[in-house]
DNA sequence: CTACATGCAAATAATTTGCATTAGC
DNA sequence: GCTAATGCAAATTATTTGCATGTAG
């Protein structure tokens, strides 16, 4: 179903499904969890396709554009993004030792943050919410 | 005090406390707020201090490294700090629109997320939450 | 004196862009 | 055929680094 999601968000903007766009799309929902563009575009070759750096890039922004996609955060390197349809919402802890990326969502954060917007006067779109530190693995390897 | 600070981590780490260190830190701490490297360089130049470009990022890492300045978020553009040092912890709400940074704080949040942590096994230290959306002012002017 | 720091300019590295060529419709 | 998309390589941009020179202790 994002194939169709994306040919409307194309077709309403008079671009073109072209095979590149729909090499990127296909393999950005083969597989889950997060990845970074280099990542993907070496996928995509792998995968047989063929589409330069730069398809990957323009498309990426497309796909974040319509919804598809979206940029999980932002490290040292460059960013990172993760597919989004039939995914709901959640946020992530990043262990600063192994890297691992834990999803978790949490009906009460959510209310708590709309309360705290509501009490700045600040109409929130989206959040993004990191918690840095030591999974499980990691936590009892230290010293 | 900050200055103590900064001169017992140089000296532990047997670390001198140059002209162009002292003259960084001093600057960071002569305003408040959120700042790019660069807008710190221009302000050092300008308060007639010199030190390079490579210095203030040098400096800006010590000063990170020893807690006294954080790393808030990284732009498309590049990182954003702010200082630390007499700040208790607070996260931050972006106007996508223009751009301003307010800062909040919740100890319901703080606790929530201890106990989120709890739940996933993970040993936090730090988290970022940025909530992105409208202002007041920005809210109002939108269609 | 002697490390460690500095400034400079060159190096990095992710991402973007200009442009000539190719391909949807 | 016309407009938009691609690939390539060059450009951009924040940040880092190598190295010869300066300086704190």
């Amino acid at each position: 179903m994002e194939n169709k999601i994306f040919r409307n968000f194309l077709g309403e903007k008079g671009l073109k499904p072209t095979k590149e766009r729909i090499a990127v799309l296909s393999e950005v929902f083969s597989f889950h969890g997060h990845f970074e563009p280099e990542y993907l575009y070496l996928r995509i070759k792998n995968a047989g396709s063929k589409a330069s750096r730069a398809s990957v890039y323009r498309t990426l922004s497309l796909l974040v554009e319509c919804g598809l996609v979206k940029k999980v955060t932002r490290t040292e390197k460059g960013n990172i993004y993760e597919h989004t349809y039939g995914h709901s919402h959640h946020d992530h802890m990043i262990c600063d030792a192994c890297g691992e990326i834990i999803e978790f969502y949490s009906e009460k954060l959510e209310n708590l943050q709309d309360e705290i917007c509501a009490e700045n006067s600040f109409a929130g779109s989206t959040h993004t919410l990191e918690i840095r530190g030591h999974c499980k693995k990691c936590r009892t390897k230290q010293s």
